[in-house]
DNA sequence: ACAAGGGCTGGCAGCGCTTTCAATCGAGGA
DNA sequence: TCCTCGATTGAAAGCGCTGCCAGCCCTTGT
């Protein structure tokens, strides 16, 4: 109940509260004798700094906060997408700023909608971040940006759509990432490839369509606008479009969706048309889900780097909130991505 | 930068701060016109109280934070259990927070080895949580339960091992979910039902377990110890064991797993031996887990109310650090689960 | 030997709020 | 009419810490 203070501390240690001050914000100055008994003290009283108290007193918070949009994930909660997305955003965040003794605030974001300004403006006036990690589609929003900025708050985006210029951002190339998997369906021999197109709301979207196309094309292979079909990155209408091209006269012998549950869902069409995976068509994903090795024929797909990419984030988010200023050039982190070779791709019937 | 005080809203408002202070606490004894006056000075110049003052000064912080297990995070992260199980959690408690202008803190714990006993301590000395929702296995962890109650934080535990005695809980009935699913096998017309145990760690493993058992007995149906498998919560061991059961002379015609990865191995098992879900083996799982719906067929399954418990968790919680005091008898929340019929159960082969 | 420049410590003033308690204003009761 | 009580307001005292600055000591330079 009654918790130990500095006093309590400063006074066991005899020395004054500013001395135990700096030794718990490993400030220099200090005599080695002095930082020993001052830790002798706390840890004898298990003393713990009060975290409101350094905050309101002091410049940082120690709180690094995560926005996430509320309608993705009440709407996609039940997805793999999201639950997936999420934890591992989670997860490498959580790691850095538990090692940082810096702590994860999560709170969800209602982008649609007038409240978003004043929303996102009280969120940041109550809680005074040290940073703030924004995911999408937060990573491309103008308001929340435009507050963050005036509020002078250090963030930094997670896969954004949009380019530099922006303020920095953490993210993998979807264009590349796309083409060499398109590449590796080639190299096996492929040369009709079908493509299954997620949600238009998402950059990453266009982005894999974009490197799709690319690979095609630089292979001197056409592309019919009918192998291009868009689905949303749902599992069923992976099912639905796979379906149609399956439904072609001259059918795809390999089929590339943007996520793994349409892959699933390409795999499950492959097998109610009576036809094998990978033996009469190939399928790949992206996103290496948990799901992707839990089908049979086992995924072939692209593994994110999402823990990671947020694990970034934080720290640089937690080096900036301690360095102080901003001396560098702008941030513009580029994570590599991981082909995942698995059973669900092979050389087309010949 | 500069941001909006309560002085700045008093002097708008020509009031003092503490009629300011009442009004944003929604305090009586503030006359209506005041607090027009109040309301609309503080909208104008968009002022949102400052939690680390909040928190400092009164005795709440507005936060609330979720124990979750460190190692397991880890470990599973990559399957569908742990992120899904961890997201919905989150679900339930954020839009409750959000709705009450409480915050949610994510805190990894590392149950295993001697420094949880300080690391807990630092957290809630740190932080003064209003209340902490406690996941598998914080739920049950004898030294976290003791560093709270010391400290007098108030803590909901979902879906613990053990009973009461140790504090409020929120959780559902395992042993009647398991039971209702293997009732419902039974009524099929299976009698040979296989049945695959969790990770023995998790208190829910044994109580589907009990669950499958009672409900066999009750129908006089005798179980040879060989019809119970040990897995461990992953796709593959339900995969092994379902073989195991598969070569059994006299093979079960249904197979329960206590949760979906380990249920998707079965189907899997069942494929590679040539068999047919649900027309040879039919096969039932647990969790309703987002691949539960992807797989072929789909599973049937046991809904758990994830969400649900961390929202009532959630609520419990910040009812209890607004109302004040402990007025009520210990609370014990049972939620229902709910049995999902889908694809993957059928008769047994006459 | 003396001044200048560090390294090391403590003092003190808040940070922006809530709490406690005192003060003021009316209305109802003796 | 005077007193009491409740409803309203405000003043002052911190909450536990950090930022700034003054003061001390000992080294170094000349």
């Amino acid at each position: 109940m009654s918790s130990v203070t500095i006093y309590d501390v400063a006074a066991k240690a005899g020395v004054s509260i500013k001395t135990v001050s700096r030794v718990m914000n490993n400030e220099p100055n200090v005599r080695p004798v002095m930082r020993e008994r001052v830790l002798a003290a706390a840890s004898e009283l298990g003393y713990s700094p009060n975290l409101s108290a350094r905050s309101l007193a002091g410049s940082r918070s120690f709180v690094i906060a995560v926005f996430v949009d509320a309608a993705l994930t009440i709407d996609h909660w039940q997805s793999e997408r999201g639950a997936d997305y999420l934890s591992r955003i989670q997860l490498g965040a959580t790691l850095v700023c538990r090692d940082a003794g810096y702590h994860l605030l999560i709170e969800l974001i209602d982008h649609e909608g007038p409240q978003v300004r004043q929303e996102v403006a009280a969120l940041l006036a109550a809680l005074k971040p040290d940073g703030v990690i924004l995911t999408p589609p937060s990573s491309d929003n103008a308001v929340v940006l435009e507050l963050l900025d005036r509020a002078g708050t250090p963030y930094v985006r997670v896969g954004p759509e949009r380019a530099e210029g922006l303020g920095p951002r953490v993210h993998m190339d979807d264009v590349a990432a796309a083409r060499e998997m398109t590449d590796h369906l080639i190299g096996l021999g492929h040369k009709r490839i079908g493509f299954i197109v997620g949600e238009p709301r998402y950059g990453a979207s266009q982005a894999r369509r974009d490197g799709y196309l690319e690979a095609m094309r630089a292979k001197g292979l056409s592309v019919p606008e009918f192998w291009v079909r868009q689905g949303d990155f749902t599992f069923q209408s992976g099912l639905e479009q796979a379906k149609a091209l399956l439904a072609l006269p001259e059918r795809p012998t390999a089929i590339f969706a943007s996520n793994d549950d349409m892959a699933l869902g390409a795999i499950a069409a492959i097998a109610d048309a009576g036809l094998m995976t990978p033996g009469d068509v190939s399928v790949a994903g992206f996103d290496d889900s948990p799901s992707s090795r839990f089908s049979r024929p086992q995924l072939t797909t692209v593994r994110q780097p999402v823990a990671e990419m947020s694990s970034v984030a934080a720290k640089l988010l937690i080096e900036r909130s301690r360095g102080g200023a901003s001396t560098e050039r702008p941030v513009d982190e580029l994570l590599p991505f991981t082909l995942i070779h698995r059973a669900s791709t092979a050389p087309p019937p010949r």
